[in-house]
DNA sequence: CCGATATCAGTTTAACTGAGATAA
DNA sequence: CTTATCTCAGTTAAACTGATATCG
């Protein structure tokens, strides 16, 4: 039964996903302003931390790992691969895939940022107690794993 | 069946950016998809619903109420306002600015997608307990309060 | 003159789709 | 034959910058 259209406001329908969008926007403004400086994206950065813990990791792996299409974040990889902070290498056991590594020049842009990235985020949760800091990305983990079951092909 | 868990140490530098963007991204993959029926995406739809809360806005106060540039919201605006969702009217007592206020049509549209939306997030936060709900947009909402402090002009 | 609003025009990031070659 | 990886090519959404006119 349609209501009358009363001055209700619709309450916060979709305030969940739009305060998750400003907090990623907001966030993603100040590490693209640190990290531009050293010729990177906030985009570039964190895919190229993710290979740094994963060594040996394909492309492909790597985008289903961060919910976009191969083709996105081969796009991606390029732009890492031409400012020569990873190598691809041919597979001997898998002729198809390309394994990436990071170069000696890869490690040192992410050594070089690790401690600015560290204060950064230490500031975005500095009014959190250490539990809730804990609590919070514990909660997005959840997320993660809930929404990013249903990702597309 | 790849799922994988990951070698090992999740520790890593941007590891609280990364998870926020990942979260976002899967939680917009499931708003377009939920709205995209309707001709209008997330973006435009999370707009709409602001603005249905905040008769009389103006574009400028919008953009900053979302951390985005006066140019960025017009270009969203102006696409609310091709498809008739709103009208912007000049306001007798400031003749430069334009207020805007929701169509009927654009009241409908709302009203429409608001059961699935509230589905939507329902089913987002279907582990949740109630008070982790409360507690996890109580975060974000410190997040967006403490970087959206630092805005560009 | 200055600040805020709005607009016009162009750019960039980073996602997307579709098509095709090749290897497992 | 099927599926996964990779690549090429083009598209879109949504942010950005810069410049300009006008109102208060």
């Amino acid at each position: 039964m349609p209501q009358q259209h009363s001055t209700r406001p619709p309450a916060g329908v979709p305030s969940m996903m739009y305060l998750i969008k400003q907090v990623e926007l907001a966030a993603k403004g100040h590490l693209d302003q640190l990290v531009a400086p050293f010729g990177v994206t906030g985009v570039q950065y964190t895919a190229l931390t993710v290979l740094a813990r994963n060594p040996g990791m394909t492309s492909a792996r790597l985008a289903r790992n961060s919910f976009v299409r191969i083709q996105s974040m081969a796009q991606t990889i390029a732009g890492l691969e031409e400012r020569g902070w990873i190598v691809r290498e041919a597979d001997p056991s898998s002729r198809r895939q390309r394994r990436i590594s990071l170069t000696e020049s890869g490690r040192a842009l992410i050594h070089s940022l690790q401690e600015p990235l560290e204060a950064l985020e230490h500031d975005m949760f500095a009014d959190f107690e250490g539990e809730e800091v804990e609590a919070f990305a514990e909660y997005l983990q959840r997320l993660r794993l809930r929404l990013g079951g249903s990702h597309p092909h």
